[in-house]
DNA sequence: TAGAAATGTCATTCT
DNA sequence: TCAGAATGACATTTC
């Protein structure tokens, strides 16, 4: 369990980060505020929920170096973080959006005025306490993207700052045509319009009708009561899928077990069920994800599970209860997700089937913002989940392919590149691939952030790829391996084909490319032709024994097959790897040499044809003539797959192979001929196998030694190149100063000079004196005189040293 | 078809 | 003294 909550914890810290870098803001701080003290406990407090998460991810990339993962100050770190990420945002294109804001304003037959904005769970949660009197529901600061149809009472434009400050006054009746004054005339126009969208889409007049809703609404009340206490009390197998069912799907299917899609009685319960159904979806996948009553906050809350056990309760009461029994393995939350995206095919289904063929068109067309089409799109927003905890206003998405250029948003990654779930209730899908459009900058410049948040195929289009995996095996398989390859493609200077061949050595399981289609002449496949030796250095040892020579460089089992057919030929033994060591024909040592780069021989000059070529005609099988034929080519194979020395031991039917002859330490090899009785032409023979394979072995170790003197000479070479130049460099540095210095010493003793006076005051001849340095520092003034006679008796032993050497 | 390159083989020397 | 390594020279084969 620690371990699946670690490995959970940290798919939904990467999926934060993620959620981060395509500029949906997460509201840790709100989780952290003091509103929910039990939270801030878990997460901040001494139980062991954090400890688990890898917060040096964080703090390695970003500004939280320092920072314990325990800290009361990780709040203000994220709040720091979020104000940075906006400040951030600032110089990054970003497509003006309309900030649209539908609010559910209602007043309560005896109480007060509820005013909750449509969002997210909480409109769910709104119906079901509607008759609950005032109960502030809604996320007081966060935007949120409406359902259609589930405007009951009418729709408020509103700014993002002037949500809250709808005045109970102000939004009451406002279905009734008493619109409130406060309204402009565009917001009236505005309600008037999406009015008729509502009703063009079938959704009758009665739905805004706020009694018939009600009557709706406790139906719906009493049915949700029924069925969770169905799931209390049978909360393990398919619980959760019923409860579903009975949510809003209808029956289920006898046969399949998948839920039968039933017309909802108005657009208003779709839309809260459709809510409710996510948030019990995503409970049921991720039971350790907590609603909270913060419509406007994301982050998940991992539960304790030293103290809450498998299940968490839920601060919703039974409308997150937890629906499923414990399971841990990945196949059972695959499971889930496949139900799920199955209900949500069905409902898929369901809108298409229902909606108008040119309304889906303008659907599909209305990807690029939140607009009143976006707004009206039935199929987006009617029945299916909508994150409406990210803040709308963080849904103007900068173009998110600027920030990951052909990276993990490259549609040739699949149409869904990343679907997770955890991103925080109710939107329990989140698929950042381009949805309907192959354009990445289409969706990801859009601000209508349900064609971000919702799988494509809620988007109106299917991308036919089959379901899709949990959320951590997307984040570590595909995303995370994608950008791993991406950074390593970028840190290290890979070129895309390099990157490819880099994932293609991951693919492999040995990590070796065999690459046996450049040995056509291999009949078993297992052996590589000389080029490829010369190309690959895990095949570097594959040839020679097949070629041409009887010594074993081979490693793999090239002559085992034409072995059956004789005593003689290349019996593979592990420890002739010994000698397989021949480096030297790794082209990749010498890749640096150009005049090597186009060596690449086929040296398989003793190979058979393709196996294509040795089979014969399908017309003489069975016939005598044929296999005799056959016999013949298969013979003719051996010969030339054989070396000479190995036909000429198989034609002196010499008992052992010869890689034993060659590679056999001299006491096993004498050990080895005294076990067999040979003849003197069979033990000369042998002999001779041995010698020359000796022989062969020793010339490539030779030409390799070779090859790598030539190869150290010619760094040494480069070395005192390069030394010589900075050599060069440094005495033209040092003459360079040299020379200065000399200046610098020539100008100081003219002045000097001039400034020297005799007693009479004059100045002293600059041909008379001169100014001599002493070795102590002084400074002499020498008549001239006096320095040649002094320099002249030095000179003089010179002269008679000259004339001794003559 | 000539030439380059790789490889095998022989003779010789050295260890 | 012998086995084996090292190496130059030459032959063979492929490209």
């Amino acid at each position: 369990m620690l371990y699946l909550k670690k490995y959970l914890t940290e798919g939904l810290i990467q999926f934060t980060i993620l959620l981060s870098l395509i500029g949906v803001r997460v509201d840790v701080d709100t989780y952290l505020s003091s509103q929910l003290p039990p939270l801030r406990e878990i997460i901040l407090g001494p139980s062991s929920a954090y400890t688990q998460t890898q917060f040096h991810n964080l703090r390695n990339t970003l500004d939280g170096y320092g920072l314990h993962p325990k800290s009361v100050d990780l709040d203000y770190y994220f709040t720091a973080r979020r104000l940075l990420g906006e400040v951030r945002s600032l110089d990054r294109l970003q497509v003006p959006s309309t900030e649209l804001s539908a609010w559910l304003v209602h007043r309560d037959a005896e109480g007060p005025v509820v005013s909750s904005p449509q969002s997210g769970s909480s409109s769910g949660i709104a119906l079901e306490n509607a008759s609950g009197g005032l109960e502030e529901v809604g996320n007081p600061e966060g935007s949120a993207m409406r359902g259609n149809g589930s405007l009951d009472q009418g729709y408020v434009q509103e700014s993002e700052e002037n949500l809250g400050a709808v005045a109970p006054e102000d939004s009451n009746e406002l279905h009734n045509d008493s619109r409130s004054n406060n309204l402009t005339k565009e917001d009236i126009d505005l309600i008037d319009i999406l009015w008729r969208q509502d009703i063009d889409l079938g959704a009758g007049r009665e739905v805004f009708d706020y009694s018939s809703r009600q009557k709706e609404e406790e139906e719906e009340e009493e049915e949700k009561k029924q069925s969770e206490e169905e799931e209390e009390e049978e909360p393990t197998g398919d619980g959760w899928r019923n409860g579903l069912n009975q949510l809003g799907e209808g029956p289920v299917d006898g046969e399949t077990g998948e839920c039968i899609p039933q017309q909802l009685p108005s657009l208003v319960d779709r839309t809260a069920l459709s809510l409710q159904e996510c948030l019990r979806l995503l409970e049921a996948t991720f039971p350790f994800v907590e609603e909270t009553e913060f419509p406007g906050s994301v982050f998940p809350v991992l539960e304790d599970s030293s103290e809450e056990g498998p299940f968490t309760s839920s601060s919703q009461g039974p409308l997150l209860s937890p629906l499923l029994p414990e399971t841990d393995s990945p196949l059972d939350r695959e499971q889930q997700w496949q139900d799920i995206m199955a209900i949500m095919d069905l409902q898929d289904m369901e809108v298409n089937e229902a909606a108008d063929p040119s309304f889906n068109t303008s659907s599909a067309s209305s990807s690029s913002g939140v607009d009143m089409g976006s707004l009206t799109d039935f199929s987006l927003s009617a029945h299916t989940p909508i994150n409406q905890d990210v803040s709308l206003h963080q849904a103007s998405l900068p173009s998110c392919s600027q920030d990951f250029p052909g990276g993990f948003f490259n549609p040739e990654l699949g149409s869904c590149p990343m679907e997770a779930v955890g991103a925080g209730p109710p939107a329990a899908l989140l698929c950042l691939s381009s949805g309907n459009s192959s354009d990445v900058n289409s969706t990801f410049g859009a601000t209508n952030l349900t064609d971000v948040l919702l799988p494509p195929r809620l988007n109106g289009s299917s991308n036919g790829t089959g379901l899709p995996d949990p959320l951590t095996g997307l984040l570590e398989e595909a995303l995370l391996d994608e950008i791993s390859l991406l950074d390593l493609a970028l840190v290290e200077g890979f070129n895309p084909a390099q990157a490819s061949r880099l994932r293609e050595e991951f693919d492999s399981d040995s990590g070796l490319s065999l690459d046996s289609s450049q040995s056509p002449a291999s009949p078993s496949g297992s052996e590589t032709s000389s080029s490829s030796s010369s190309s690959s250095s895990s095949s570097s040892s594959s040839s020679s024994f097949s070629e041409e020579g009887a010594v074993g460089y081979s490693t793999d089992s090239e002559a085992v097959d034409f072995e059956e057919g004789g005593a003689v030929g290349g019996c593979y033994q592990p420890e002739f790897s010994k000698f397989c060591r021949m480096s030297y024909r790794d082209p990749s040592r010498f890749g640096h040499l150009p005049q090597l780069e186009h060596v690449a021989h086929n040296h398989t000059y003793n190979l058979a044809p393709s196996p294509t070529d040795q089979s014969p005609a399908p017309g003489g099988v069975g016939k005598k003539g044929a296999g005799r034929e056959k016999q013949q080519l298969q013979q003719d194979f051996l010969d030339k797959q054989q070396s000479r020395d190995e036909r000429r031991a198989r034609a002196m039917k010499i008992p052992f192979s010869n890689e034993k002859i060659v590679h056999l330490p001299v006491e096993e090899f004498n050990e080895l001929l005294s076990k067999h009785r040979l003849s003197e032409a069979q033990l000369a023979l042998v002999r001779d196998i041995r010698r020359r394979g000796k022989n062969k072995m020793a010339a490539q170790n030779c030409r390799k030694r070779k090859l790598d003197t030539i190869l150290n000479l010619e760094q040494g070479v480069e070395a005192l190149r390069r030394d010589k130049a900075r050599l060069l460099r440094e005495k033209v540095e040092f003459v360079r100063s040299l020379r200065q210095m000399k200046q610098k010493m020539q100008s100081l003793h003219q002045e000097v000079f001039s400034r020297l006076r005799d007693e009479s005051g004059r100045p002293y001849p600059a041909g008379e004196f001169s100014l001599q340095y002493s070795s102590d520092g002084s400074v002499l003034l020498v008549p001239r005189r006096l320095c040649d006679e002094q320099q002249q008796p030095s000179r003089k032993p010179e002269k008679k040293q000259k004339e001794k050497k003559k």
